[in-house]
DNA sequence: TAAAAATACTCCATAGGTATTTTAT
DNA sequence: ATAAAATACCTATGGAGTATTTTTA
């Protein structure tokens, strides 16, 4: 049986009459009455009552497998609109990886305008690290994924989305709160609070080499993960931090934000995906997070 | 698209290899891919992520479409199955017509013996009187009748089902009432209930000859259309009447039931169908009323 | 180099056309 | 006699085969 028998044999049960199923097909009658009798032999039974002269009739079989044949169709349409649809990228689900520091930054704006812009898509948000996030691309549980520089696999593709400055983050109580731009050299024997090294080695030498070319000394600590566990560890007054600007944000009771005048490293946000053909809806993703960074 | 578009996508879409699935299809490999192009250009979306060395992937759109297709083929073996079964009569509905008074005699019994042979099968009975019936079987908004000769319309098959002779109802006061076997001739001055004439002319008239046969004039009282309207009144003391035996299982308080020793109409049951291709269901049950009968 | 898919061609099975017959009104 | 479906036969589109090329690991 193929499609045709029942675009066929609809046309035939709707007119009730092959010469005038023929005519609404652009076909001769002949081949119909031939295809509708193929039909009727694999389903091992009439569908239609006719003989010269007399008004052709549906048989029961045959009025149950219109119905049958009338669903399929429709069913048929609405899949092929339906993957038509996610091909083009209007509708489906896409992952993406983003650090729990960025909650705060570019990252929601960006994601923000593609949701108006493609509100068929639902949009899976995954909070992992930079390294998780690579080995869950590699593994395709990820689509795209927001991370900070640099990457230790190679094979992905990459577009900046964003720089920020390091700002200050002290607690109010602290000799420095209240000023203005603080220089580094005034952060002489204070405890500078900071992620694990491994989290995102790149930033952290470079913040290092910040604090050396400054002449300065510190007592470095790996207290937490989250940036927001450190900042909570600022307000509780264990020490200084140096933050994302866009932590500052976060405004919590206790903590202040100071910009520093020395240079500092400028942490990236990159839009990840891998190297084959992305989905159209990370092409999607890709082209809106572009038009808008 | 045809359906083997659908299973050569499923079977690629599973094997996730042409080479594979071309097997699994006994198929050859090349037109394989050409079927698997033609399909992706008329949704006009790739399915398949493919190139030669690395392994074979579905897209999104790929994986939506392999739903659909399942979903669909599946759909159309139900179909398949469910046209087969109503073709071979193993379900759906028929529509009988019988006579009220029928509900007392054979009808039952060969209705019931067919439905238990035929579970899949939906009985809608219509209550409707011998006229009514063959009114409804032209407009084949009846299957099947059941009927009381004579027919008045041609074009009809016919079975007889059933003969039943007549019995005489009286009210269990008559100085008849007791006594067995009673002659016509002992109702001579009674009044006669009886249905009116158009209901069925052919058993009226028998019945009016039987009596002028016996020498005997009655008074006929053409006083209801159901019988068991009929035995009501003669439950009323408003006369005695004579009708099918069957009716004496209608056990009625103060009404009873005397044969006729007299030559007497006997009441044919007809099964009664168009002359044209009964529905299968129609011919199960006029193979199993017949095997009955 | 070896594999898997794509391309190029060839062939034939069958959908569809034309002519005609059959059948019922 | 007419009109509709079935039958017979022919044509040609396109599905499937074989041979070959392309591509990537």
């Amino acid at each position: 049986m193929e499609i045709h028998h029942l675009r066929y044999f609809i046309a035939v049960a709707e007119e009730l009459s092959f010469r005038g199923a023929a005519e609404r097909l652009h076909i001769s009658q002949p081949p119909l009455s031939v295809q509708i009798a193929q039909l009727e032999r694999e389903l091992g039974t009439r569908l239609l009552e006719r003989s010269a002269g007399k008004t052709t009739r549906l048989t029961a079989a045959g009025a149950v497998f219109l119905d049958e044949a009338r669903a399929l169709l429709d069913g048929l349409d609405r899949s092929i609109e339906r993957t038509r649809r996610t091909g083009r990228g209007e509708v489906g689900t896409i992952s993406v990886g983003l650090t729990s520091s960025m909650a705060y930054g570019v990252v929601p704006l960006l994601l923000r305008d593609f949701r108006r812009a493609h509100p068929g898509v639902t949009l899976q948000l995954l909070e992992m690290t930079t390294a998780q996030q690579e080995k869950a691309l590699l593994a395709r549980t990820l689509d795209l994924a927001f991370c900070y520089p640099p990457l230790e696999n190679p094979g992905f593709k990459t577009r900046n989305v964003g720089e920020e400055g390091m700002v200050l983050a002290i607690p109010d109580s602290h000799p420095l709160a209240g000023t203005r731009p603080v220089r580094v050299g005034e952060l002489q024997g204070e405890t500078i609070l900071t992620f694990p090294r491994h989290l995102s080695p790149g930033l952290f030498d470079r913040m290092l080499a910040a604090f050396s070319m400054a002449g300065l000394t510190l007592r470095i600590a790996e207290e937490a993960t989250q940036l927001q566990t450190i900042i909570a560890l600022v307000c509780a007054g264990l020490g200084v931090a140096v933050v994302p600007a866009s932590m500052a944000k976060l405004a919590r009771e206790g903590v202040e934000y100071r910009s520093i005048l020395d240079p500092m490293p400028v942490v990236e946000t990159l839009l990840v995906w891998r190297d084959d053909a992305p989905s159209p809806l990370a092409q999607k993703l890709i082209q809106s997070v572009s038009k808008t960074a």
